[in-house]
DNA sequence: TTGTATGCGTTATCAG
DNA sequence: CTGATAACGCATACAA
């Protein structure tokens, strides 16, 4: 009951060597159809499946890529974000029969230790990267490991909402890994558009933890949208936090405590969203009537809330498949590159209107 | 740079022979102190780590287990459980370098075949199986495999709130899993105490996905306080749901539109929850004033949302903890085991009041 | 088109 | 205590 049929089996069973089998189940050339065809047959019959240990030894890959998530015990839970990206990296990685390997774990370090052992112990034959940084020690790592990554939620070109400059990417510099790039330049240009277009002119923006690539991102995209708008410095501001609902409420009772507190409060994630809308309404001011929220990232969250909440709505299984795909491709011998995932969408719901009148 | 140091390379750097330098390694007696010494140090320089294809191919364990998730696309997402008993199990795991396969997908069928795929791929040595179910084929599947095996979320005795009932387990009838079992008939105890106290006579329950052995329990358990409280039949009433908010949000009208609706409502998961107080505000009931609202399992998100709601807290990330620590006794060939998960705690918020005195 | 021989890195079984 | 040697299951270069 637990042996398992390996090659051989099939071998002697379908009257072949052993060498054969492997080549017809491999879909190589050098045997025949028929032969190929009654080799499968049998394979089928036993059950067969590939030894994975065996396939790694003997000089093939793993089958497995891994993915690390660098993570605070506290701050990860509520997000919807990486079950969804899990599950669109999968739907891809299952068809071509690749396991995932998951491990969360509590800092960059730690994340990076990971990767050396995984390399070492040869468990997987490439990572997804995930939460890439402004100073990030990882691509360096990785490309001195050789381990084929790609790294998903770096953030678009520096260009401020103007045309696509994709203007012949210079061949010259391979980048080392392969990329899914997403436009917080561009969502970011669209939630102002929206705050502006319904009269705010003083906004703040809750954003994530420091020194993650996107958070950093978007506050510079922050000011420079605010710029193209007219808008002055003193008018727009950012905080950083660590994601978590304290953080978000704790800088939002900072940010309506000012003497001239802002009338739309832009949020990077839905749990600071909502514990802000919470914090303004025991402040006594009013959601959309006092102040505009708007979460970036959707989730059922956003929409049991009272008020429902202006989100940006991201593809995030679709994300994770392109990253996956993207990892299948360098896994099969193919360049390094870069995609873009498709531009977020600005769902206008209950928690954004204009800015009171006495303003 | 992308070669792995073998145990062929510690042996001749320290000048003894293969089969020493895997004594040595791996604290087996047939080596002398010193050479063990030896042997440790140079592996340690060459940054030696044991190629975990070849060990799984000599027979050796492959290091690793597995951990599928089977729920459609889109109740995953909102809830915090999953990611933290991941992040619990694997804070067991890493200790003891075991790496974790993660796998979603749509339904019970997909799941098991992912079983037999890892087995017949010698992918893992266990599996932590989630979400039992009253009819459930796995653990059959499981033990035909020979593939060792923990569930966690499996219900405690059948007892109503009566005396632990340990009462000499038959050591005859060994279970072929281990099993984290959830005290959900103590919990429910608890809940129904808490409303019963306040003064609650009418208490409807929105249940999770029907089949699932927590969801029968509870609403059996539901039933049995209920008995135990002096309240009739007609006093107390479950539904199932997909765990979804727009399930929960639509069951919550069906019962607020009775003739005679609950004063009350026990949602089995916490976007339910919020999805609830959202329904019964927009019919003008207020929340706790015209309704009580009980959370099954607590988040940051019955923290964000006013009121905040009324919440049974477990240790979700120390029930991972428990299933990894079981897993690995199984794998370290220990007897299958079932052990009992500390009680969860009631944490008394502002979701829950004595019912309105119209009543 | 087919069969044979060898290697992958490790563990395990034997001899010395 | 040590040093060869054979598995483990699969892929592949090479010979028939």
């Amino acid at each position: 009951m637990a042996r398992r049929p390996t090659i051989k089996d099939i071998a002697r069973q379908a009257g072949v060597s052993e060498s054969a089998v492997s080549f017809a189940l491999n879909n190589r050339p050098g045997v025949s159809q028929d032969t190929r065809a009654r080799i499968r047959r049998v394979a089928e019959e036993l059950g067969w499946q590939p030894n994975s240990a065996a396939r790694a030894l003997s000089g093939e890959q793993s089958g497995a890529v891994g993915l690390v998530l660098a993570r605070p015990a506290h701050t990860l839970g509520v997000e919807s974000f990486f079950l969804q990206l899990v599950s669109g990296i999968q739907e891809v990685l299952a068809a071509g029969r690749i396991a995932l390997l998951f491990q969360v774990v509590e800092d960059l370090d730690a994340e990076c230790a990971v990767y050396r052992r995984w390399w070492a112990e040869r468990r997987v034959d490439g990572v997804v990267v995930v939460d890439p940084r402004t100073d990030d020690p990882r691509p360096a790592l990785l490309e001195q490991l050789a381990l084929p990554a790609v790294t998903v939620g770096e953030t678009g070109p520096v260009s401020v909402s103007s045309a696509s400059s994709d203007s012949a990417p210079s061949d010259s510099v391979v980048p080392a890994l392969s990329a899914v790039r997403a436009d917080d330049a561009g969502a970011m240009a669209q939630v102002l558009d929206h705050l502006h277009g319904l009269g705010h002119r003083r906004i703040a923006h809750v954003a994530g933890m420091p020194g993650l690539a996107h958070t950093e991102r978007r506050i510079t995209s922050l000011r420079a949208e605010a710029r193209r708008l007219g808008l002055g410095p003193g008018q727009v501001r950012s905080v950083t936090t660590d994601y978590s609902d304290a953080e978000g409420a704790e800088a939002t009772r900072r940010i309506l405590a000012e003497p001239e507190p802002p009338t739309a409060i832009v949020y990077d994630n839905d749990v600071m969203a909502v514990a802000g809308v919470a914090v303004a309404s025991e402040l006594g001011i009013p959601v959309p009537g006092g102040l505009s929220v708007v979460a970036w990232d959707d989730s059922a969250l956003c929409r049991v809330t009272r008020p429902r909440l202006t989100a940006l709505v991201r593809d995030t299984a679709g994300f994770g498949r392109l990253a996956a795909e993207e990892l299948l491709a360098l896994l099969a011998g193919g360049r390094p590159r870069s995609r873009e995932s498709e531009l977020p969408r600005l769902e206008p719901r209950e928690s954004t209107a204009p800015p009171p009148a006495a303003y």
